[in-house]
DNA sequence: AATAATTATGAACGGTGTTCATAATTATAA
DNA sequence: TTATAATTATGAACACCGTTCATAATTATT
């Protein structure tokens, strides 16, 4: 009954996991070829991750950590609120474009899988709300308006922002549409109706 | 070489693949159970649907041809524009929320497996898009308004709605929110935002 | 040095999608 | 009607998958 584990190998499994991850996508990742790649037997890995979902879930911090550092780095070029604002909607769009890998680990999981889903990966991911609610209040400041509810806002403009990224990554739109057209309409639609 | 098959067992496949989609869900479905439940060989489902993928394709069809419908319906209610709109977009969220199983194959479908998308199937998914335009159109003239690309923000309106009923299905609200103010703030905000 | 605790291994289990030689059936031709 | 050809059905076999577990190798403790 082992108890704790930091041993090299774990990082070695994880890094290695990361690498498949973003070199061929979630599908392509099997625990052998995990094993394989990290130089260990299959048998090893369940020795530090209980099982698979355990082993990915593990990546989505990193996702979340790489999301919240390139949103604050954006949002802190600008200090005028509702610009702050948009170029977060941007930088989430081109973040979920730029690393779909870690956008489909974080976001796009199959819910049946959400079950081993670890609350603390939750919690991690509430960061970047907080940080949405926090600009939509300077927004609200600034105009002179009272925001009864900056969560619950916020995660409606999250819906909107996550509905492009899926649509996009799974290229679902229309042909005749230019993407970035589609992507600047949403992200003007969704900051108008801020407030 | 079998060339045209048009025979019972094709449609006994295909219904019991539904069958088991409804009832278990996407991840439940194996070529075997079909086989099993189908009352026929594992092979036989071969010389029918080249593969796994092609096979639940064909149930695209249906999900497109519900949602539709339903769409229509509730549309057909009432008469002005915007309420129109308004029950179109909550009518997608709830089709989204109680066919979880359709919505996930005709929406979900990891990209990968879309490079095997029939293009057909876009091409019946656009319909939705048609109704949504058309009643924009609607809306617009009611009021007075010259729209210059309904296809567009028909495209940007379903990305707000794609992203509520994808959030949802993978339990991805925080828990502090409740779920119809949710919808009810997303499609507020889509339809104030509309022109 | 001997024992105990930990860590590593890979064969084995029951599952998956897909292929293919073979068998059964149906349609056509003599 | 019989013989041949074309079609349709079968399930064993292949190469994979996640996971388990008895066993082996290693390290720590006495």
């Amino acid at each position: 009954m082992a108890v704790i584990h930091q041993t090299q190998i774990r990082q070695e499994i994880l890094e290695t996991t990361r690498k498949l991850l973003v070199k061929y996508g979630y599908n392509f990742i099997s625990m052998r070829k995990i094993a394989s790649n990290a130089g260990c037997a299959l048998g090893t890995i369940y020795l530090y991750f209980d099982n698979k979902d355990i082993l990915i879930h593990s990546l989505i911090d990193e996702g979340f950590e790489k999301m919240y550092n390139m949103l604050l780095d954006e949002t802190r070029k600008y200090e005028q609120p509702d610009k702050r604002l948009e170029v977060l909607c941007k930088k989430y769009i081109s973040f979920g474009l730029e690393y779909p890998e870690y956008y489909e680990i974080m976001y796009l999981l199959h819910p049946e899988r959400m079950k081993r889903y670890p609350k603390e990966k939750f919690r991690r991911a509430r960061r970047t709300f907080d940080l949405v609610a926090e600009i939509l209040d300077e927004v609200a400041e600034n105009r002179g308006i009272l925001l009864k509810d900056s969560t619950l806002i916020s995660y409606s403009i999250w819906a909107s922002l996550h509905g492009v990224v899926t649509i996009l990554l799974a290229r679902r739109l229309d042909k005749r549409i230019d993407q970035n057209d589609f992507i600047d309409n949403v992200v003007q639609r969704t900051l108008r109706s801020v407030i």
